[in-house]
DNA sequence: CATGAATGAGACTTCATTCAT
DNA sequence: CATGAATGAAGTCTCATTCAT
């Protein structure tokens, strides 16, 4: 018996346990991890995963909601109102893909939870209000005949389709994706929308 | 001294393993399968699986090897080698569209293994010969200019992020993609790449 | 489906069983092997195992009733009536050790069987008639007064000991029993029983 | 912040875990048991097992070397230095006898566990430094010429064959070893080496 | 709150035995 | 008789979760 310090919750710790499960999925696929290894990864003892989560399901539920969130709201980063179609949905492009490269385990993490029995397919129907703005401007694009007339969905699969699989491929290559690169990839993403 | 007939090892019982197994993971995911559901599901006992294969990582590993190989043939039924490169890109886009929607399950098994912990990353970035037809109609279509000058690779990974994501969205929503949407979406490809 | 010899039930098998179990008992101990193993080794198929045994223990009770007989007759060859008591003492040791050397499976095997789950205690208390002849020598060494006066049960327990030990010492030492020890042992049996 | 206790590894269930196996490889001999059994007679669940031993090998290899230790201390019990050779050997046979009577089931454990597939050849054959007062005892019987001019392993071995055959046999036949007996062994003994 | 030992249900895997051929 | 694929009960081991400290 031995005696350890106690401090009063702390939300830090949640910021750790998603760092540190985002960390273990990367390398090992959300199939590959458990609780121990994720309160290690984190330097905490598995208790306290229970403190702050209900279960392992709502553990990765959690994070998974906030790794929507969080990234939709990084894409609109230093996009201007006052900017011209194109140059926005350019900013928003290349945001996208160095937002997916530089956190390459979030992109990962959700691949890996569409599909698995933590996320269930209702919660992932919800429309993600963080994408509004993007459809926003999609739409925004239709109308001012900037982009063909199909479904604003359409467009958003077409754009993400692209994205994660570059990024992906990116990723188990070893390589960056290179500005030239990223330039080849927008001049295909935006040819086949207008 | 006379003969007898002996019960050989019956090569069917692959192809209900392989089966049961997909249609599991397309439910619940590759982390929600056990081997006892497979073997349920395949209508045998769970010893029959360990005749056939090693462990659970081995069978896992077999069937992603044969998903890859057996879906890159299929993208080529019916091409003939005397169409224009835009008939014969047409076909192929259309082809793996529609073996995507009709094997959703080989789809989904796919993507889920990719970042597995039974798919080491090794094993992944073999080339995948059995793509190597759709390498040489894209570098015909680059020769020809019909194909903007990038990097084969970039074409495929555009080509599949478009059809993986598409294909994804739509079983999802339960919709099948109507021969309109996939035309809109090959118009799309056609333009991104040209 | 492939067709195979068949022969007339083929008392020589029973044979090729015992040899291959004494064989993988002294590797592995009588833990460590499986109705398969046995199969493997004794180049016969599993199933041919239940048509010259029920079961595995009792084919493990067979070879252990078969190896206790048969090796007990091992142990008077050569001794002729004619001699003295001390000589067929000397002769019996000499040929005990040897015995035990040269079969060293055996050995081992009856030592594993002793505690195990497969030979019933009943079973092991059952007076072995093969050991008549040596109970006899030994009472014709105390009436003699060859011998100490105790139980003969006494006499063959500390000779018994004595070899077991030295045999099975020899053995994981990877070394012969050379002649000279064997009679250093053999004159401490003697002196520690006269 | 404040302290709190926390529990900690409780080594007194290794004893637990120690003695119950001891139990059961006497009952049933090591052939014959599982974790399960072990963890039940232990009363512990078992998972708690494996906390504390890796798993099953190790935990019969530890129990192994711990035996082995612990018994050949016992054995130098109430052995004084100023006593003859004569007294001290006697003490020391009759303290082996009484500890593999009284603990029979180390002694039935070691026994099993020599020829497992549990404690490899090269573990046994490591000299046991808690057997090296047993060797000077010895050598100094033979400078003192009390003994035979033999090589003092195979005192070692005939002292350790008599005893462990006449353990077994008292121990099968639900006999104590009378002190009678105990003391017709000790003078077969000195005799055979002297 | 925090800890990590303890739990035990359930996963993976083995293997004695059966049975169609 | 002989075969070895098939079976499924039972064993080993893992891991989400609990709880005494």
């Amino acid at each position: 018996m031995y005696f350890c310090a106690v401090r009063t919750k702390d939300e830090s710790k949640i910021a750790a346990i998603y760092k540190a499960t985002l960390s273990l999925v990367k390398e090992r696929g959300l199939a590959g991890i458990t609780m121990s290894d994720i309160s290690r990864e984190a330097s905490i003892a598995t208790g306290t995963l229970y403190i702050y989560f209900k279960n392992k399901d709502e553990l990765i539920k959690a994070l998974f909601c906030e790794c929507r969130e969080k990234s939709a709201k990084e894409y609109f980063a230093g996009v201007e109102a006052t900017e011209s179609f194109e140059e926005k949905m350019r900013t928003v492009f290349i945001n996208i893909v160095r937002y997916k490269m530089t956190h390459f385990d979030v992109s990962a993490f959700l691949e890996q939870s569409y599909h698995s029995p933590f996320v269930c397919i209702t919660d992932l129907k919800k429309k993600q209000k963080a994408l509004n703005p993007l459809f926003a401007l999609i739409e925004e694009g239709i109308e001012k005949k900037k982009i063909k007339n199909v479904a604003p969905d359409l467009v958003l699969s077409y754009l993400f389709g692209i994205v994660n699989e570059m990024v992906k491929k990116a990723y188990f290559s070893n390589k960056k994706l290179s500005s030239e690169t990223t330039g080849q990839l927008y001049a295909m993403f935006r040819d086949g929308i207008r």
